[in-house]
This record gives C-alpha cells, sequence and structure tokens, in this order.
DNA sequence: CATGAATGAGTGTTCATTCAT
DNA sequence: GATGAATGAACACTCATTCAT
C-alpha cells in the first residue's frame, strides 16, 4: 500500500505527457523509483493501472462540484460554481484527470465499460445542473440542452490544453467567464456599439498570447 | 505515386482511432494493402508520415475556411461561415483533421516546430476574423477576446469527439447552433432542442438521449 | 547472472566467423540458446556486446603476457614469452581476442574511443618490454624501433587467419619460431622446417601445403 | 559501361571503411550518384560486386608485382622487389585490395571458391619467389619457409591497419625495411652491443607515435 | 541503360508480462 | 512485498532484390 502512492500519480503524469499507449511500464517504474516488475506485481496489467487512476479521477472531480454546489440554490450560481470547481480540478495539478479526458476514446472498449458507471455518475451531475438552470428559464432559449451541454464541456475541458499555472488568469476566473459565455449568450446581449481602441490593441496582441501559451503543445486549429 | 493516395487516408483513420503511438505502420500498410516495408519507402519515419499528414490536414482547413468567407463582407457573418467550414472539415470524413486536433500535443518538440508555421498561418485566419468582427463594432465591447477564441475552439473542436455522420444533426446545423450560443447569428431549423423542457423532467431520460450520442467514445467529464 | 556466461562466448564465436556486422542478435541468441530479447535485456545494444567482449579480451590478454614475463628478468628472454603468451591467448580459443584484433577499425569511433584506454594498457606492457630489451643493449643498434614492433604484431596477429588448434604446430611453436626470424632467441624443434629444400623443388608441391593450412579462409594476396 | 566506373570504386572505399556486411547497396549507389536499382541492374547481387571487385585487385597486384621482378635475377633483390610493389599497391589508394584482405574470410564458401583460382595464381608468385630465395641459400636457415612466408605476409598486410600516406616513410621504405627482416633475420645478426642514447629516444617516443598512428583504427594489441 | 516503386524477409530493439526467488 | 532475469510477440525500420516502365 506504500509505493502505491507513487505508482499512480507517476503514471498519471506520464500518460498526461505522452498518452496512455505512448507510456511505458519501465518509464512508470522508473518515475516511481521501482522496477518494472513491481509495478505489474501491483497492477498486473497496464489497462489495471489506467482504470485504477480513471476511478479515482471521476471519484475526485465529482466530489469536488457536489461540494462546491451543496449549500447554493440558484441554478446560474450551481453552474458557475461547479464549472469553476471543475476546472479547479482540471487544472490543479492531478494529472489522472487528464487521462480521463484525453485518453478515454482510446480505451478498449471493454475497459470503457468496466469506468462507465463512474463516469455516468458525474455527467449525471451536470445532468441535473443543467436541466435546473434549463428549468428556471435562465438558459439561451430555444437551444438543444445536449448541444449546449456539450459545447460547454468541450470548451471547458479544452482549456486544459493551453492553461499554464503561471499564466494571467486564475482557474476561477476562466471559469467565471465561461460561465457567462454558456449561460448568458453573453455576445448575444446589449447593443452592436464599436469597439473601443483598447479593444483593437487586445486583439493585435491575440497572436502574441497565442504564440506564448502554444509552447505547451496546444493546438486551437 | 499511386499507393501514396492510400497510405495518408488509412493512417489518418487509424491514427484517429488509436493515436499516433497506438497505431502501427504495419496496421497502417494492412489498411492500405500494402507491406510495411512499402510504407516505409515512401515515408521514411512515422513521424514523417504524421507531418506528412498535418500538412495535409492544416492546408486543408485553412482552403476551406478562406473559400466560405471570400465573397462575404460582414464579419459577424463571415465568423459564422467559417466556422461552419471549420466543423465541416472537421466532421467531413477527413480524419487528417483530428489527428492535428489531438495528437499535436504528444508530437516531439522538434516535429511541433516543423509544423508550427503552418498551424499559426490557420490560425491568422482566425486572428484576422476576430479582428475584423471586433473592429466593425458588432462584438459586445469590453469581452476578453482571448478567451471567448479560446471557448469557441475548444467547444468547436470538442465536437468532433460526439458527432456521428448518422446523427440527427449535419455538420452545418451544429456550427450555427453554435453561434447563436455565442451570440453570432440567428438559430438554426436543425440545432434547435428537438424535445421540450418536459422531457427533461427526469433526469434518467437525459442520460439515455446522452448514451446514445456519446457511443463513439466521447469523455466530458 | 547464468546466462550471460553464454551470451559472450557465443557472440565472440560469431563475430569471429563472420564479423560483427555480419552477425545477427537473433543469431547470438541462438547460439547462447536463448531469446533474442533476453540478450539485448542484458545488452541493451549490439554495441555493448561488443564493448563488453573487448573488455574482456583486452584485460584477458594483458593478464596472461604479464603472468608470462613476471617471474624472468632478461629482457631478450622477457620479450620471447610475452609472444608466446599473445599467441597463446590469440589462438587459445577465445574468440574475443579475434575480435577486438580484427573488427576493431569498424567500431563506431565513440565505442572505439571508449574502450582506447583498455587497448593503450595493453601497448604500454609491449612498449616497455621492447624499451627495456633496446635499454639492455641486447638489440642490434640502429634499428627502427616503431617498424620492428609493428612488423612483429602485424605477423604475430596474422597467425589467427591460418592457425588451427588441429595442425601440426602449437602457439609456443608458432611463437618461438618467429622469435628466432626476428632474432630473439633459439629455434625450437616444432618450427624447424619438416621438409627438406628438396621439396620445395616443385612449387606446385607448395602450393598443395598451403591449400592444407590455409583452408580456414585466410587470404595472403 | 560507363557508370562501371563509379560503381566498383565506390564499392571499395565503402567495403574498405565499413566491411562488405557493413555496407548497403543504397550507400554504394548513393557514392555513384545512382540509384540502388541501378546498381543491382549492373551487379545482380551484392555477391557479384565484391567477386569483380576482387578479380581486379588480385589482376592489378598479380601484374605489378610481375612487371617489379620482370628483369631482376638476385633472388633476395626480387623478394624485395615484389615486398615493394605489394606495398605500393596495398597502400597506393586502390581499396579494392583491401576488401581482398580483410573481407576474404566472411565470405561466403562458395564466393571463396570463385575466386581462389586467381589468388593461387598470385600466391604461386610468391611461393616462387621464396622458394628461389631459399634455395640460394640466402634465407635464414632452418626455418619452416611456409611459417616464414605466412610471417611475411602477415606483417606487410598489417601496414594497411597503420600507413598514413602523410607520415613519415613511404611505403617503398616500408618495403624494405620488412625485406630485411623477413630475409636476413637482421635482429640476431651481429654482437650485442650497448644500444645508444639515442635508441632510448627513439623507444620513448614509440608510444606517442602509435597514438598518432593509431587515430585511423589499427589495433596492434 | 537506368529508374524508382514495391517487396518481403530480416534487423536491432522494445515492451508488457511472467515467475522463481 | 518486491525483485530482476527471462520471455516472446511486436515494433519501427532496413535491405538486397525485382520489375514495369
Amino acid at each position: 500500500m506504500r509505493s502505491n502512492d507513487r505508482i499512480l500519480p507517476a503514471a498519471a503524469t506520464l500518460f498526461r505527457q505522452h498518452g496512455v499507449s505512448g507510456t511505458t511500464i519501465r518509464a512508470i517504474a522508473e518515475a516511481a523509483e521501482m522496477l518494472p516488475g513491481s509495478v505489474t506485481y501491483r497492477y498486473p496489467t497496464k489497462e489495471s493501472l489506467v482504470v485504477a487512476l480513471m476511478e479515482k479521477a471521476v471519484a475526485q472531480v465529482s466530489s469536488e462540484v457536489l461540494a462546491a454546489v451543496e449549500y447554493v440554490q440558484d441554478p446560474i450560481e450551481r453552474l458557475r460554481l461547479a464549472m469553476r470547481a471543475h476546472l479547479r480540478v482540471l487544472l490543479g495539478g492531478d494529472d489522472a484527470v487528464y487521462v480521463l479526458l484525453f485518453d478515454w476514446r482510446r480505451l478498449p472498449a471493454a475497459t470503457r465499460q468496466q469506468l462507465s458507471s463512474e463516469r455516468h455518475r458525474y455527467e449525471s451531475i451536470w445532468d441535473g445542473l443543467i436541466y435546473a438552470a434549463a428549468a428556471s428559464g435562465q438558459l439561451v432559449p430555444g437551444l438543444d440542452l445536449v448541444l449546449v451541454r456539450k459545447f460547454a464541456f468541450g470548451a471547458a475541458n479544452s482549456v486544459a490544453f493551453w492553461y499554464r499555472p503561471d499564466g494571467s488568469r486564475t482557474p476561477d476566473e476562466i471559469a467565471d467567464a465561461f460561465s457567462v459565455l454558456i449561460g448568458l449568450g453573453a455576445l448575444s446581449e446589449g447593443a452592436r456599439s464599436p469597439v473601443s481602441i483598447d479593444m483593437y490593441r487586445e486583439v493585435g496582441a491575440l497572436r502574441t498570447v497565442m504564440e506564448t501559451t502554444d509552447s505547451s503543445g496546444d493546438v486551437h486549429a
């Protein structure tokens, strides 16, 4: 039980960096300061390691999101807090969540099946939040809620591609901005007033910012 | 000159399904109805295949987006049409774009460097579109354009995770729905919610809907 | 620890027969009654195998030569005994020394560098022996010692090309004959010509003799 | 017939540097500024290339040695001139001879058989020279002539390992020194007079010389 | 004559996994 | 619990050779 603590984080970090199939048991063992045989001793197959990692990740993000909205009633506020919690976990340094996000599609079908109940539990949480917000009439009317949900998650999870801890915005600030975009259709509100000169500057700086954040390997294409 | 045509699509499809490191040259050769040595004859290394694929992908998506906006003046309409073109290419069956999107981060740094100029060219197209929209005064002033852009691309690209050609919505409908969500255009018919709010009463029902669209292996956790 | 003992001799024998680049890891594994992966497990690269082999060879020939001259004072006798020891090791069945001799030039420069200190140590032994003989005044003065040394080693090492264990002369006899040729010692029995000058009258007869000793694949062209 | 001129020298040079099995048809083609298929067009197999090369080499060295001794009668002088001619060809830049020397043992038995008549013709030349010298009574008495011959060739051919065109001795000078050592048993002659101080200097310099000549990849062990 | 696309056997090496210790 | 030697299938890649053009 002791070295378990070392294997899982080491595997998560490597999986995040190189993907599951791009990571070797040897590399995990080395990062965990063990021998390959010892890793296999605890996790008989590579897949079992992935499963353990994903179970841990979904449990963590679920509990964090639930805790965040626990004492709040307003549906929109609940969505906002949930988004904050989701991004906090995603960006907060736990590499396990990345694996859950970006290697899920490439897991063998059998493994996906095995993990689906945990994932469904987390998705149900969000389903409830979105349903409640829609039922309260505070979301963009007329849109397919399923589509809204997919867009929201896609955008939120893609933050992991470009977020850098030393950047200018905190996870909470990013989450709040996204909540506005999802929940209010913000761009459509208000008059089509001319933009200020300041905005030009910002757009002019856009490329520069992208160059900077891009060094982490992100693709915005 | 003849088999070149077969290698690239075969590789793209397999890369999309299993990732670059999860795809073997042998598998590509088999899919292209060749021998492994013949694949290596044309693309001396696996990486050169990836590079060729990405170059093709970015060239294609660039030209499609440029063509889509060519004869349109209104900046908002241009953005909306660009999003349509982007999603059309992304979802339209050319697996190469998937690779560009989802394996970029795991490419060796040297390879990324090699491709970065092409990618930047495409990103510049979007920068120009966004800049023009902002300059025309048709966007809500005061918004963080960088975040809006990241949100939009994250959401748009994530469609690739769950889109299925046999689904109920075309790429254009999805693109329009997204444009509406972020306030750029009118709601197209297909993007309207096919179900009433009443349907969502039971969260359990929502889950069923998701399972259907999700079976492609997407994870929104 | 167990199979290590089998890999090195197997590799030495094959390297000697087919050269380093003409020998496959698979062939070595087969000769050592293992699987290719097991050979690579112990010697991660082919080159590391060559290095290990050469290190072993030079250590062995060094210690044998040093042991042979240990209790002898006369510089000429020391040279004669050293030549005996050198040929004994070279011809004595340890194929590793062959590799050291005949594949050295084709090793990658980096590998040669890695091994050069060991080789130099052995060469220094001979330098010392030659220097002492010269200093004792027992060599013909005025000779180019450098050329003598090169001649001696060239001739001695070339014995490996044609020597056969089942031949009529022992390594010691060959060594003594060479010592006589270059004026270092008395003629041993075995090195005396087994045939009279008369036998050479017919050059055709000489050819027959050569063919017999030459069948190991030597070329004197 | 035109590009033949390019293939053979290119192959010889590469064979010398990396050995026959260490040289690829691709590399030869590249050095000859052709394509791999074009090399195979002229020499259907790699082995046929080796055979052509060796035939050329042995023809050349044979004719040069025969020409050198043509008008000379004295057996010892004939040996000396033959050694000069042999070394001149060996060191004179024609890489083909190297192949004949150092890869002969590793040729397939069938190929060796195919070339043996040419080789035998050259060896017979030397057999005649040595026999005549022995019959004239001018060689070291009592030694096995076959052994003398083997030593002489071994020493002479090993010069190729360390000779450098920019060195301090010409091929002819080296050949003459070797002729003395073979033909006269020079070291045994004369009184055992003390060596001069100059000789110490020379021996002291031995190591330095070796270091220098060694950079070509020679091993004297 | 020469090309170069294609082959298929083979290369050195990797890797998840097993198992005796 | 943990080790590390050993496995054997698989991997990316190489290579001499073939052959239609």
